[in-house]
DNA sequence: CGTGCGTTTGAGTGAATTCAACGGCTGTGG
DNA sequence: CCACAGCCGTTGAATTCACTCAAACGCACG
């Protein structure tokens, strides 16, 4: 998919262009090759940690990769699969927020990733926003997947409190913007489904409803505890 | 969150600065203000819908945004909620494969995406490959939300036959480099439950398994029927 | 010929769904 | 002012699909 030459064409620039036939060991580039360096891994190695320093970028030259996450009871979302020629380890922030590990004996091209962000502010301000803009979105993309993979509906509802109270609290209430049947397609419920937990949690005592769009948070730990942080 | 003005520091680059307080109406930068236009959206009405020209991106200034995609059977997953200051509409191809929707009365700003895709190419192909690979992955992982959010064992099972078939085919055989449990963790589903399905699917004759690595696809148009693809 | 790992199969359970009805606003019109 | 319709949200009862727990199978390897 990626040769890591100059496409030469819009529709190579949007990605849509050489058709890769057999990708049992992908093209390794001059370009690149020369900017990094080629690592083997053994089954199971693990190529970086969650929370580890993203210092790096990753092209898969043979062999399977996967992503994933862990919660602390043992359960895993992988978030992608990444075969031959797929490039990986691209993060918005300073940290991977997945693991990687190698599913299968592999190479894999590893280069510093400074230079293409430096590269990218350099030469347009705008389109490194942009690109971090979607490193984010790939970023909550992938979390998300923990919640529909592996939450129950309570720790779907906490997960999802805390992202809203994040994103626009005015101070200790929530004012969702969103109906109920928006927030089950969200977070792969049903409707009634969402209005028992929310129920539930106000019978708990986690939350307050003065109204069915207005969400009081009144056990941050609790809440934290279901969305499994209690460090992070 | 995105403000529009080029970045100072490396930590801005990578998304993590300038604390965000209330959102509720996000600036319009001049840079930005200049080259787009300032619409306003009624609540449930259409901003884009699936598969039309992605000809712009749009960021929120009043609001709310969801993007959704829906099966033909009327099972809708929402990828994300868009609020005040977030940037959305970035695909790697040429057309948007999710809907988006205001959620409530919106002002969403406009711009032409293809002076970014343009400016990032002309500066940097790599950083134009490598942004393009990231929607990619963006798009990908939003296509599995809709996979771990509304469809069953079965259909998990058919897209996740049909997505290695696409990625590593050598011709009506797929070799998987992963085992069972890490099918399971991708798919939001028990091990047992992947065996069991993948069993059911053998004695349908959809597909079968000289090995429990080796699938052949036998049955392609039952599996794009479990894969909600008969169309595109 | 065991040992260990990955996979399959079986039986019983349970969390979320489906189907159904009801409750509470809000705005409209008599 | 009240009646009513139309949403949106909540609650209840029964069902179901995937999960849990448990055991067995097959295959590679020493």
């Amino acid at each position: 998919m990626l040769n890591w030459r100059v496409a030469e064409t819009a529709r190579e620039v949007a990605g849509l262009g050489t058709v890769t036939g057999d990708r049992a060991e992908a093209p390794t580039s001059e370009l690149l090759g020369l900017m990094g360096a080629r690592m083997n891994f053994e089954r199971n190695a693990e190529i970086f940690g969650e929370e580890e320093p993203a210092d790096y970028l990753y092209k898969v030259l043979s062999g399977a990769v996967r992503i994933c996450k862990l919660m602390s009871d043992g359960r895993r979302q992988i978030g992608a699969f990444y075969l031959p020629g797929d490039v990986f380890g691209m993060e918005p922030g300073e940290v991977h927020r997945f693991a990687a590990e190698a599913i299968a004996d592999s190479s894999i091209l590893i280069v510093k990733r400074s230079a293409f962000i430096i590269a990218a502010r350099r030469n347009s301000g705008m389109v490194a926003e942009l690109w971090t803009e979607t490193m984010t979105h790939l970023q909550q993309a992938q979390e998300h997947m923990l919640v529909l993979g592996r939450k129950n509906a309570q720790e779907r509802i906490a997960t999802f409190l805390l992202e809203m109270a994040r994103r626009l609290s005015k101070q200790g209430a929530v004012e969702l913007p969103m109906p109920r049947q928006d927030i089950a397609d969200y977070l792969g419920l049903t409707i009634e489904t969402v209005s028992r937990t929310l129920t539930q949690l106000e019978r708990d005592g986690v939350i307050a409803m003065p109204a069915s769009r207005r969400i009081v948070l009144r056990n941050q730990t609790t809440l934290d505890r279901l969305n499994d942080t209690l460090a992070a």
